[in-house]
DNA sequence: CTGAAAGCGCTTACAG
DNA sequence: CTGAAAGCGCTTACAG
């Protein structure tokens, strides 16, 4: 493990019998200054050595770390969430492919919050911009970042009351989608698993499908909706108690895949079939929903461009090209196998 | 966005009437050199200004960065995957937990590779320490780390001919302990879906499941086995091919779960039943695996705990403490309900 | 117990 | 076209 002292610019700049103020020109090719011979003998010398130069060093002087951070919240395991994922490769992605920028991973438990971290994160230097996941109302402390000092962006959600930067999809399209889907099937009797309420997307979904489905004459009452928790098991649970509480509805919108897929289970633990007996819809359109018995019909969130759009974004708010933001993208249905008409009609 | 220039500290030093040593000295703690009286009013001097050293600088002198990078390999939407993202997470949480560092995610795809990138990271101070997951027999440019010179370590693989630091689960147990569950069960065609050849892993746990059958006197045949390229798509493709080679066989083992769940998939497209017709078990036991249909049975791989020892075992590295390291993990099978014994035996 | 100075490795006015 | 110097914000021998 010896290490070998790295090469400095003053080690270039002495071999290559140049300034450093020379070195540094060449290095960061700023045309025009340098004489042919000068240069190329310095990026030889340079070459030669090894010569690296220190992002510290070159941070310190720039004040730009060259860094972004996404901040998701504490789940179990979040990043083995798909959700997450899907956003993460897209905007790791695109920040090296593009911009050279580097990634950071935080996780915004009780303490990291407590303890403001996400401020540290700025006020130490360790990053330029800041990219917020899985935003919910609660998260009041992203009231931090109203001023708009430090570049930050919540991906795929906003907040009620607090005014921030964000590009996202359109949830209440894609509720709206979902419920016209299921009328034109003839359904009448459906019902809705969502997500947690304090998520503002989440209650434009339900609001956008409760639209839809009043438009045809349909109530959406409290037996017909339950909680979730965006989780399979709670999917699970969700649609057997609704079913419980009311067995002739004969089909259900989950908020999300993760869910759509507990419910399934769920119903089929009941004995009932899918889309026989209930239709079930999606939403997000992860790649496992195309793999699920039977495969499922959901919302196409387009995931992966709002992530590549978040960081460009970003990288604007970064560079002052841009002061605040708000970006919504359209969504499409996917309808696969296993929504169908209901069996009997009333 | 005026950002206010950030206080230094030098402001410290000026506000507290103190020197940058005596600042410096008491921000860091170290105890027993300055006298009571100084060290409150620094401490509330640097409150009131809301001083944060920066990381840059700080950086800069000691020469460690408090970044660690976690190298994935180019597969589409690579965070988007569990058994990627189950290891982050244990990195992640125990990094920032226990050490106070910081993660970076990094990306090996080809262009990042020719250039070396992953050495970039550490020429330039980018980062102390580096984690690479997914590696396989292919990739020959981690010889470029065979020296010891930087602190490095793959994650729960190893390589044949490079000598690298590693900590992962024991492959070999897991195909010997899903072959002993077969023969337990009655199985005599048995069947493999294997992922790519070149991973190591791969090649233990196809061993370990050899060894299992030829103690019982049963063989593996060359169609008996096939590959499932690690994905859904390909383990319903592998089965699918398997049982038209050969419909007697009544029991497969596929090499990750997301390779059984694809299986399964394949074999009811085929019209046969899980586990009645064909028994179907699954390596990794990711959280996925109870909410399939039928719930899967499969090896219990410990991944956290293999993710959160390759990040404690990387610390000792960056420090010092340790020069090379190999450390195995046992495995577990998870018995639930895609395994039955063959309806026919013979 | 405290401070002046050197140094970590860069970049960028400024002067020639 | 090129270089000496100041400065980014810290830490740490060294001296007193």
């Amino acid at each position: 493990m010896a290490k070998r002292r790295t090469v400095s610019i003053r080690d270039v700049a002495r071999e290559s019998h140049a300034s450093l103020t020379t070195v540094s020109l060449v290095l960061n090719r700023r045309e025009g200054r340098i004489s042919e011979e000068t240069r190329n003998r310095v990026i030889k010398t340079a070459d030669r050595l090894g010569y690296r130069p220190s992002r510290l060093a070159q941070g310190l002087q720039s004040q730009k770390s060259g860094l972004l951070a996404i901040l998701v919240p504490q789940i179990r395991h979040a990043f083995a969430d798909v959700y997450f994922g899907e956003l993460i490769s897209a905007i790791q992605e695109t920040a090296a492919g593009r911009y050279q920028y580097k990634v950071l991973l935080e996780v915004a438990n009780q303490d990291y919050i407590e303890t403001k971290q996400y401020l540290e994160l700025f006020h130490r230097h360790y990053i330029d911009g800041l990219l917020c996941l899985g935003v919910t109302n609660r998260d009041t402390y992203l009231r931090d970042f109203d001023h708009g000092r430090h570049p930050m962006l919540v991906v795929n959600n906003y907040l009620e009351d607090i005014k921030l930067n964000n590009v996202l999809c359109d949830y209440q399209q894609a509720g709206r989608l979902a419920g016209e889907h299921l009328v034109d099937l003839g359904h009448r009797k459906i019902a809705l698993i969502y997500g947690a309420t304090e998520v503002q997307t989440t209650a434009d979904l339900r609001k956008g499908f409760e639209a839809a489905l009043n438009r045809a004459k349909i109530k959406l009452p409290k037996k017909h909706t339950n909680d979730g928790l965006y989780t399979e098991e709670g999917g699970a649970v969700a649609a057997a108690a609704l079913m419980k509480l009311d067995p002739s509805i004969t089909a259900i919108l989950a908020g999300n895949d993760k869910m759509a897929i507990g419910a399934i289970s769920g119903l089929k633990s009941l004995g009932l079939r899918v889309p026989d007996d209930v239709s079930v819809v999606g939403c997000d359109d992860m790649h496992q929903a195309e793999f699920c018995d039977p495969p499922l019909t959901t919302v196409h969130t387009p995931l992966y461009e709002v992530g590549q759009r978040a960081c460009e974004c970003l990288m604007e708010l970064i560079n002052g090209q841009r002061d605040t933001l708000s970006e919504v993208h359209p969504v499409t249905m996917t309808i696969r196998k296993s929504t169908a008409p209901p069996k009997t009609t009333g």
